[in-house]
DNA sequence: GGATGATGTGGAATCGGTTCCAGGCGAATG
DNA sequence: CATTCGCCTGGAACCGATTCCACATCATCC
């Protein structure tokens, strides 16, 4: 209710001078600042966040965009976001919306309709869109994470990269009949990074004839439904799966278990990701922490914000290996590979 | 960069003109209102949200407040939230913390430190912080989804109720050694309603001295690892558990799994929530519907907006018992109740 | 034909802060 | 001693919208 104007009168001080004292900005005598401090906590006092955005032309609010709240990455890169926001004082606005969809159009309306955004985070675009341009149309500072384009930040691990290590890992066990489940054509930009790694590796390693890829929804029971169709005719099944993440790698792993296939001895599953999950299921993994993307994108856009003029960045990260017991050589091979698998997994104590 | 004012002098009429044409209050030509929306679209006019919010006095923007975005509940919870909100012309404000964390009391001093939301809500509220009163001092609505207040609305299921059906429909299986798993000491306040439930149930039943809580973490591999722990003892394995989630009931499921016990024959497994993964393991839950009360708790709040005097309501659903394939009469009963397995899972097609 | 009311428009105040500018004061400088 | 400078303060303009009020016009109703 009460105003600055009501603390400078309580405190014997203009409203200017009031402003300073509780700003810090220009000069104050200490005395003065500290009775200004005082009238205002008894008050109760509370700047209108329309009234300084107003005068100062900044809102201190980040608008985040991003396709689903409820997968595992996102919500993970989601909280880091809205962490590394919150320790600098600035407030999430936030905008879930699956692509191409009715509400994803909605939201870009409504991003382009009002403004009132000192910068923007967008997770999960898809570039083919057009709507890095949109956004970038608003005329405020944006930054990505996952995806690329040369037109704004990013903040990704190599996911092409991600998937031949994968890939070459079970190369090196011995393995020649690698499958690679998920993904499939309508996969989104990073899936198909994935899928490109992997063909690269098995084309490297001259295993250009068993490539082979085996759609699914990018989802836990999406991953073992298509495992069931897959493991359950013999003839079909490989002697490895590389999963375009460990959502999927987790449900092929259930589904092996549930057809008597032993996990790894008859069949070797690597993930991406490193889930929450992955751990209780033993699962070998490439390791990206989005909750470190979601902090780094916040750092980035604050450089952005401080330096107008700053020409946009990529930060590449690079996702490690954790080697857990769901891979081992095929039973058909012999390997000089030697694993490592003293790892206590976390969940057990 | 163009405000109302460029557009008015491009119509050539004055800004209240513009403003009326723009906003659809007050009197205005439909020649008039027409030309002002051509030079609005003609200079891409965007209205400030600041001068807007200082002008109107609100700011068309709701704080949400939520210990987690990564759990399955209030990652759904969020998303009907947003979808309401937007479709509401609404923005929302996202503010995550967990409880007794040095974030959550920061958030709070945030929250109470600026004022700018025309309401608020908030996801699993745990009522003996005192933050109910803290949120109240802020006098705005606030709607509550999950636990109960008598200070605010609140959208929540029966709680209670959820278990107690539970707990009835493996009693009524002819189980007698009936587990509840999940909770513990430390467990939330919906935790805490659950057990209640489970207790009263059984009493009802005349098992009290069946009644047994094992604790666990409220997570997928936290109910792995206490159900590995339970089961894996032949003495103190129960014939059924209540779940006090989904994800701690599958997590039993898998874990059941690997110690080579049947489910349902030789365990029978009750969960409530009725989680993405809850067809795929064929679990039995009681079904609720988070994205469904994120909504409901919009539509509550807006009528809050609408009518500040409105007493606080609470709405109150029904979870509604999901029959699947996890429970079965215990080997050594008889019964009379018939399952329907009739249903096919959604992900197998 | 004058009063009434609905419609349409512009000027000016207002929301609640920040910030520019001018001015006062005391200490240091030339 | 007059200037200059650093520190401190208040007055007023300003940010960009909405909204109150006054006024003009025109149709309608006694």
């Amino acid at each position: 209710m009460s105003g600055i104007a009501e603390v400078a009168r309580r405190a014997g001080v203009s409203k200017s001078t009031a402003s300073r004292a509780l700003t810090g900005a220009g000069y104050v005598s200490d005395e003065t600042r500290r009775r200004v401090q005082q009238a205002a906590a008894d008050l109760g006092y509370r700047p209108s966040t329309s009234a300084v955005g107003l005068a100062t032309g900044r809102t201190r609010s980040i608008g985040v965009l991003l396709p689903y709240v409820n997968r595992w990455f996102f919500a993970e890169a989601l909280e880091g976001v809205q962490e590394a926001l919150h320790e600098r004082g600035l407030d999430l606005t936030l905008y879930a919306a699956r692509p191409d969809t009715a509400t994803r159009r909605h939201v870009f309306r409504q991003f382009l309709t009002r403004k009132g955004f000192d910068g923007l985070i967008a997770i999960g675009l898809e570039p083919q869109d057009g709507e890095v341009e949109r956004l970038l149309a608003m005329r405020i500072p944006v930054v990505g994470v996952v995806g690329t384009s040369d037109a704004i930040s990013v903040v990704a691990i190599d996911d092409e990269h991600a998937s031949r290590r994968a890939t070459e890992l079970l190369v090196d066990l011995g393995h020649r009949d690698i499958v690679f489940l998920g993904g499939g054509a309508s996969a989104a930009h990073v899936d198909r990074l994935r899928m490109s790694g992997y063909s690269a590796s098995m084309t490297d390693a001259a295993l250009t004839g068993h490539i082979r890829f085996v759609p699914s929804d990018v989802t836990l029971p999406g991953g073992y439904a298509a495992a069931v169709d897959l493991l359950g005719d013999a003839r079909r099944r490989p002697t490895a799966i590389v999963a375009v993440c460990d959502e999927v790698a987790i449900g092929a792993i259930i589904a092996a278990r549930r057809l008597g296939i032993r996990v790894p001895s008859e069949l070797s599953v690597v993930g991406i990701d490193d889930h929450e999950y992955a751990a209780m299921f033993s699962l070998t993994t490439l390791r990206q922490v989005p909750r470190e993307q979601g902090a780094a994108a916040v750092e980035l856009l604050q450089r952005h914000l401080h330096d107008r003029e700053m020409a946009p960045t990529a930060v590449r990260l690079q996702a490690t290996l954790v080697m857990r017991s769901s891979t081992a050589p095929p039973l058909s091979a012999e390997s000089t590979v030697q694993i490592d698998m003293r790892e206590r997994p976390a969940w057990s104590q």
